[in-house]
RNA sequence: GCGCCCGUAGCUCAGCGGAUUAGAGUAUUGGCCUCCGAAGCCAAGGGUCGUGGGUUCGAAUCCCGCCGGGCGCGCCA
């Protein structure tokens, strides 16, 4: 059932056909900044002026003329009008604007929830942390905007895999294991006998405490990588995060991808040998510069197991892939889509979709505390979640765009931890709990409710904000772009609060008070839809 | 130096498929609990949207230069 929007977008899209036939115009409507503009606008008119050569008002005119019958037979809206330089203004029927709260109230979870057009099965890899520390605080960003995407695109109707790919053989490990060696024979970081690149985290020393065998550097190995594992599943797991697969870079060698990636490059002609060493012009592909695919000593360099991991990816089916890293690993990008182009076998140009995000910053004592697994001191995910909780760092964490550089001040969120913008929208979800309780009703009977009764500007404004829930939704699905999400339920809360404080809910009319519980159920069912996106909880009480 | 990203209120950030008078949080100031949860609400002050050009009837939004910041520029991962 189409939404009064949709209605009225499509008459005038109709309308303006009619008017400029040919012209490839697409009617929008917006939302105006200012209330007197009515409820939508579109600027067709203006649009059109160029093509037609005609006045943008005079165009309007003709517009709304050509489409008076329908406007008035559809009963979504007052009649048209026009304003400033030609500017339709639409004013929507108080019931047209209501109905979103049955609508809701009907649709409980899956409110939100729509079949995509096109359904598609997605991969999210995220996080993707290699064993050789704990999870710091940009593997939480990670965590949570890798997260809220994978829910944010099934709630679109794809099928969404969340994947974890981490480097299990290559010389990080190897460092890891020297190190852990060097602990158990009491040699500490700084010393001369320390390995070059050792991990210096104090973390190093509590594994050297469980080694028997200082000189099997193989179990060594083997056994801080499990360990390490081990604490990485717990951290994912006190933030709520779960992934369907976990990839192995080993297996990737083990299973002959990344010789038969080599193979497939080869074949391509695109290779040549140089300096002992056998090269891809990437640059036939945007790239700044060709690649070494096998080095002087035979070994491969990392870029071939990462093309052979996104071949695997598009042999499993994923038609869009995402990866979620830092932009720190920009430069990636191009080499990748290079390397996946050169091979020939038909994987889009554009494949994989990247988001990538700037580093956190943390700050703390007013100086920034340095990121640096070498250095061994660095905020993790889990002194994040133990300082402020799991919902107040998820939903800090997605709370920005991702590309910009995101400044985490330990102290202030420490000191203001109750003010964090997490609880207030989770207070608006329990102060309407609250409310409910205390009628004492039963909800489902609320979808009867005469929503005639909503009549407020307050309570015209709430519904139209619920209304466009659907529609954040599907933009922030197609921009990559959960931290919409985060700000609609700001504003979706800064609303319901207002409300609740100007209007009294449980009052004497019942059919009043039960169209205002109605809108209320329904700003409480968004506002659970919205944080169960985000992987934060909604509480009944706080 | 080259490439990508960013520069909006004191601070943290939205808006950037152009469009009618630039937004929010926070901080500051002043109000609101005999009343459904004051972790809340109402109000005030605060911005030449880094800067200079260009395109356009119209630019925070698109294009170019410059300044400032981040990241990358390995036969490391």
């Amino acid at each position: 059932m189409p939404t009064p929007k949709d209605t009225v977008q499509a008459i005038l899209s109709g309308g303006a056909r009619r008017i400029a036939p040919g012209s490839a115009v697409e009617v929008l409507l917006e939302r105006p900044r200012h209330p007197e503009h009515g409820d939508y606008a579109s600027n067709v008119a203006l649009q059109l002026a160029k093509t037609l050569g005609r006045k943008p008002r005079d165009i309007a005119e003709d517009i709304i003329a050509a489409t008076r019958g329908e406007i008035d037979q559809s009963g979504a809206c007052e009649p048209l009008q026009i304003a400033g330089a030609g500017f339709i203004n639409i004013r929507l029927k108080q019931a047209s604007k209501t109905q979103i709260v049955r609508r809701i109230l009907d649709a409980g979870a899956a409110f939100g929830r729509q079949a995509a057009d096109k359904p598609q099965r997605i991969q999210v890899e995220f996080v993707s942390a290699n064993p050789t520390g704990p999870l710091h605080v940009g593997h939480g960003r990670q965590a949570a905007l890798g997260d809220a995407l994978a829910a944010l695109l099934e709630s679109q109707g794809h099928a969404v895999t969340r994947e974890f790919y981490y480097n299990d053989a290559g010389a990080q490990i190897q460092n890891l294991a020297l190190s852990v060696q060097a602990r158990t024979r009491g040699i500490k970081p700084g010393e001369p006998d320390w390995p070059e690149d050792g991990y210096a985290g104090e973390y190093i020393a509590d594994i050297a405490k469980e080694i028997v065998d200082a000189n099997d550097l193989d179990a060594i190995r083997r056994y801080a990588v499990t360990f390490l594992r081990k604490e990485q599943d717990a951290d994912l797991q006190a933030f709520g995060v779960k992934f369907d697969v976990y990839f192995l870079e080993s297996s990737l060698y083990a299973d002959g991808k990344v010789e038969a990636a080599v193979r497939g490059l080869i074949a391509s002609g695109k290779t040549y040998e140089k300096d002992g060493a056998l090269w891809l012009r990437t640059t036939d592909y945007g790239d700044d510069k060709d690649r070494v695919v096998r080095k002087s000593d035979g070994g491969y360099t990392y870029f071939v197991p990462d093309v052979a991991y996104h071949v695997t990816k598009w042999q499993r089916g994923f038609a869009k892939v995402i990866d979620v890293q830092g932009t720190d690993h920009h430069s990636a990008v191009t080499r990748v889509r290079a390397g996946l182009q050169a091979l020939g076998i038909g994987i889009p140009s554009g494949y994989p979709d990247y988001v990538l995000h700037s580093l956190v910053k943390v700050m703390r004592g007013g100086a920034e505390v340095k990121i640096s697994k070498r250095a061994g001191a660095y905020v993790t995910v889990r002194d994040l979640i133990e300082w402020v909780g799991r919902d107040a760092v998820r939903f800090f964490l997605v709370s920005r765009k991702a590309d910009t550089e995101f400044v985490f001040d330990v102290d202030l969120a420490l000191a203001k931890s109750e003010e964090n913008p997490v609880y207030y929208v989770q207070y608006a979800h329990a102060r309407v709990c609250s409310v409910l309780a205390q009628w004492a009703g039963d909800p489902a009977s609320l979808g009867a409710a005469d929503l005639a009764f909503l009549k407020s500007a307050k309570e015209l404004q709430l519904a139209q904000r619920l209304a466009e829930f659907p529609e954040m939704l599907g933009n922030a699905a197609v921009e990559l772009a959960p931290h919409a999400v985060a700000f609609y339920l700001r504003a979706l809360a800064g609303e319901f609060h207002s409300y609740y404080n100007a209007e009294r809910i449980l009052v004497e009319d019942v059919a009043l008070r039960d169209a205002r519980l109605a809108l209320c159920a329904a700003v409480r069912q968004t506002l659970a839809n919205g944080l169960a996106l985000l992987g934060v909880s909604a509480p009944e009480k706080m």
